[in-house]
RNA sequence: GGGGCUGUGGUGUAGCCUGGUCUAGCAUCCGAGCCUUGGGAGCUCGAGACCCCGGUUCGAAUCCGGGCAGCCCCA
């Protein structure tokens, strides 16, 4: 473990003072820190080995659907940017320009990538020339510039992140659909199941879908400031940009026809919702899936007994390494330190969010025992050194448990709204707001005007408004019923 | 896009209003040593800072202007 500063201090409180909880948890954990570049993050390695934990999964169940990485570059000519207007039209207010090479002008300035759709279907437009080229499954783990002016917010929103970018091409739009859902199922089974995440999945609104898209599908989170995050989304482009990239095919009845396409990602920003979410006032709480060190060892000890206690302890940790099965060095590891005392040992790993701590004393010892604590609930316990095994189950326990509360989290700050006050007072106690929607571009650049920051997120594809429900807005017909909170 | 607040060693802060006593205080962190170890131990010694540029003044951490950076609120 590297070291650490400000140890000794505490967290602000998570409930009355988010913002500072939040942007302290992130630097005293060593998860990230600021770089030189205002909106640029460093990810250090505790962030980094989350990242690359979310990259596995995800990138192991791409792979079971035929989904290939590759690589594109990361600067895009300007005329191939402009060929899609309104893809161009969404991104180009925080494009970061490459304009000279040395002290030379380049003959067309390069904008770094925001997202890759330009130079990627630049390619695909020469690769697609039949139906049997089809389907196209490409992706690629990369980074991205979005010169955001919003101030920055450490993961959640940061002028240059990490995420995955496929990008996939079809004969028909019902082939794209169906590895649309399964996609938006994969992320949905990598937040739930190793982020421990519970999140709405949903459509976006017109206003808020991707730019270029025919529609856009993406998980929600809501994070305990009342602030909703737009987690993992998938796109159907439907034959948007194989128009404006000229990507067509010629089918089997020989007909020239465009492709059908699909994009999605999963970002970084995934972490910064999954600290905001199960993190407390001691410091970080992580999945144990996601935990680079999912057991720490604190042996204690004096003169007399550091023999006895670390022998111990280091029988105890590779009894543990068999159990788990696992030998990354960092996975479960003793912290033997003489300098620190066990107390600042507890709440270093308490920072850090390492998910069990066991406690190795005489005391211990003399018993067959070892003395357990679990982050997450903050309870202590015994257990024998025979029910070593109990560990194993704990940590599954403790993943479970996370994505409970998460899910309650999420279920009990969601409220029915039926007019714009209650959806005002619903916002105001920094809920997520459920109401019936007519969903016309129109009204909902009304509310983009008239509500301040609130903003619908998704709509609801498990939800339909009866037939006489009327948009709480506008009193037109409801089409659907639609998720509304403030947004990062 | 608009308004407000803030910027002092690595970190958190005192000082700023009312310029001089600031050779900038405290805590933590860092280095050396002793001593300790079941919830952030103790002692000794050492190292370390006024965001940048300009202005006012005999004199600026302190006042003024601009820049940069961070935070909050509102659109």
């Amino acid at each position: 473990m590297e070291k650490q500063q400000n140890i000794k201090q505490k967290l602000p409180d998570k409930f009355s003072n988010f913002s500072e909880w939040y942007q302290q948890l992130i630097l005293r954990s060593g998860l990230a820190d600021y770089s030189s570049v205002s909106g640029c993050i460093v990810y250090r390695p505790l962030a980094y080995a989350i990242w690359e934990k979310i990259m596995q999964e995800v990138d192991k169940r791409f792979k079971q659907l035929g989904i290939k990485n590759c690589y594109f570059p990361l600067f895009i000519p300007e005329k191939l940017f402009e060929k899609e207007a309104e893809h161009i039209a969404g991104f180009k207010p925080e494009v970061a320009w490459v304009t000279h090479a040395g002290d030379t002008k380049l003959a067309e300035r390069l904008a770094v990538r925001p997202t890759s759709e330009a130079i990627m279907y630049a390619s695909y437009s020469k690769w697609i020339r039949s139906w049997r080229d089809l389907p196209l499954k490409l992706n690629q783990w990369n980074n991205v510039v979005r010169w955001e002016f919003k101030h920055p917010v450490p993961f959640l929103r940061g002028r240059e992140f990490l995420w995955n970018e496929g990008h996939n091409a079809y004969a028909t739009e019902k082939e794209a659909m169906e590895d649309l859902w399964k996609i938006l199922n994969i992320y949905k089974d990598v937040c739930e199941n190793i982020l421990a995440l519970y999140g709405i999945v949903g459509k976006k609104t017109e206003l808020e879908k991707f730019a270029g898209a025919v529609s856009s599908y993406a998980i929600e989170f809501l994070l305990p400031n009342g602030k909703a995050a737009q987690g993992p989304d998938a796109h159907f482009d439907g034959e948007n940009f194989a128009k404006a990239y000229d990507i067509c095919f010629l089918d089997q009845q020989q007909q020239k026809r465009y492709v059908q396409q699909i994009t999605y990602a999963i970002s970084t920003r995934m972490i910064g919702v999954m600290v905001a979410i199960h993190s407390d006032n001691h410091g970080l709480v992580l999945p144990p899936k996601v935990a680079p060190t999912k057991i720490v060892i604190i042996p204690i000890f004096d003169k007399q007994t550091k023999q006895n206690v670390l022998d111990y302890a280091k029988q105890v940790k590779s009894e543990l390494v068999k159990l788990l099965s696992n030998s990354d060095s960092d996975a479960i590891i003793i912290d033997d330190r003489e300098q620190y005392t066990p107390g600042y040992k507890f709440n270093e790993y308490e920072l850090k969010g390492v998910p069990v701590r066991i406690e190795i004393g005489m005391r211990d010892i003399e018993q067959e025992s070892v003395t357990v604590f679990r982050r997450d609930t903050l309870e202590r316990f015994t257990i024998k050194l025979s029910q070593l095994s109990k560990i194993k189950e704990l940590l599954d326990e403790i993943q479970k448990n996370l994505f409970e509360k998460a899910k309650q989290f999420l279920l009990s700050n969601v409220v029915t709204v039926n007019n714009i006050d209650e959806l005002k007072q619903a916002i105001a106690n920094k809920k997520m707001a459920k109401a019936n929607f007519c969903c016309t571009k129109e009204c909902e650049q009304n509310i983009a005007e008239q509500l301040e920051a609130i903003t619908p997120r998704v709509i609801a594809l498990d939800e339909k408004p009866n037939e006489n429900d009327k948009c709480i807005f506008c009193g037109k017909k409801a089409q659907a019923v639609v998720y509304f909170a403030r947004s990062y």
